[in-house]
DNA sequence: CGTGGCTCCTGGCGGC
DNA sequence: TGCCGCCAGGAGCCAC
């Protein structure tokens, strides 16, 4: 399977709904952890003994986590980070390089974590809702109602990009589907206090965008013409009105927003 | 509470 | 051509 770039909500279904055809209710034989940097809070010796015998027999996913369950009160939990995925491999196939983590299946198939850059996590929890708690994460973008979402937002005064940003707020996105949302809502990432119909349409905006990535298993080269996702480019254009895009940092990371018909 | 800066990390790219 | 240095980005942490 394909990669995504940079990993949020749609990857990490996209990569749930693969893990959940091909991953689960296999005997896990093994487990290689060449990386422990890649491991969240615990040593590799609670790791080999969780996993190995075990089988993963169903998966979950809030916000941009992944949730393999071992048991009713253990399950491995995946944070891709930047630029993490996993590759299921038929027994002959060759390892991809930066493999961090191998599970190897007793029919000699594996499943491999791959990493470059190193900021995902593998752990363990022993339920979801507790994890949700640790981590203090917010309501799932894709499942969040609207008046839990009102709630939350309007009583904060940050740049409206920087609360999208922020998981304790909104689980799930990142600075592409939240640039992403913004230009379909036709608002300005740097916006503060907007008013409850903006923020009714923003919320309409990141639903129907994080399904259709979905609905196209994040494929770069499908997304629609006129989303904005794959101009986000020094000298990228509106797919709407052709204007050259405008690039600000906000919370230290680059926004892009057409200047024309995003508002503040 | 909000924000900006720093850190982790490494592939990729711009500039010389 | 080759190499240096910077940048990207999620998220935790710290200082203001």
């Amino acid at each position: 399977m394909k990669s995504a770039s940079m990993p949020e909500l749609p990857e990490a279904e996209t990569l749930r709904r693969y893990l959940e055809t091909n991953s689960l209710r296999k005997v896990i034989e093994r487990i290689d952890i060449r990386n422990e940097r890649i491991l969240d809070n615990i040593f590799p010796k609670q790791l080999k003994k969780s996993l190995e015998g075990s089988r993963f027999f169903l998966s979950e996913r809030y916000g941009k986590r992944i949730f393999l369950g071992l048991n009713d009160d253990l399950l491995l939990t995946i944070h891709l980070g930047m630029s993490g995925w996993f590759d299921y491999l038929s027994k002959r196939e060759s390892e991809p390089s930066h493999t961090r983590v191998l599970i190897i299946f007793a029919d000699g198939s594996r499943l491999v974590y791959r990493d470059p850059r190193m900021f995902g996590r593998i752990g363990l929890t022993n339920s979801i809702k507790s994890f949700i708690r640790e981590k203090n994460l917010g309501p799932d973008a894709l499942k969040m109602d609207l008046q839990t979402y009102l709630n939350v937002i309007s009583k904060r005064k940050g740049t409206i990009k920087a609360m999208l940003l922020d998981q304790s707020i909104v689980a799930g996105l990142g600075n592409l589907y939240a640039d992403e949302s913004l230009f379909q809502a036709g608002i300005r990432p740097d916006v503060r206090g907007l008013d409850e119909a903006r923020l009714v349409l923003l919320f309409k905006r990141i639903k129907d965008v994080l399904s259709t990535a979905i609905s196209i298993k994040a494929d770069f080269g499908l997304f629609p013409v006129t989303f904005l996702i794959t101009r986000r480019i020094v000298g990228g254009r509106c797919p709407m009105d052709g204007v050259s895009l405008e690039r600000i940092r906000i919370g230290g990371r680059t926004s892009y927003y057409c200047p024309y018909h995003q508002k503040s």
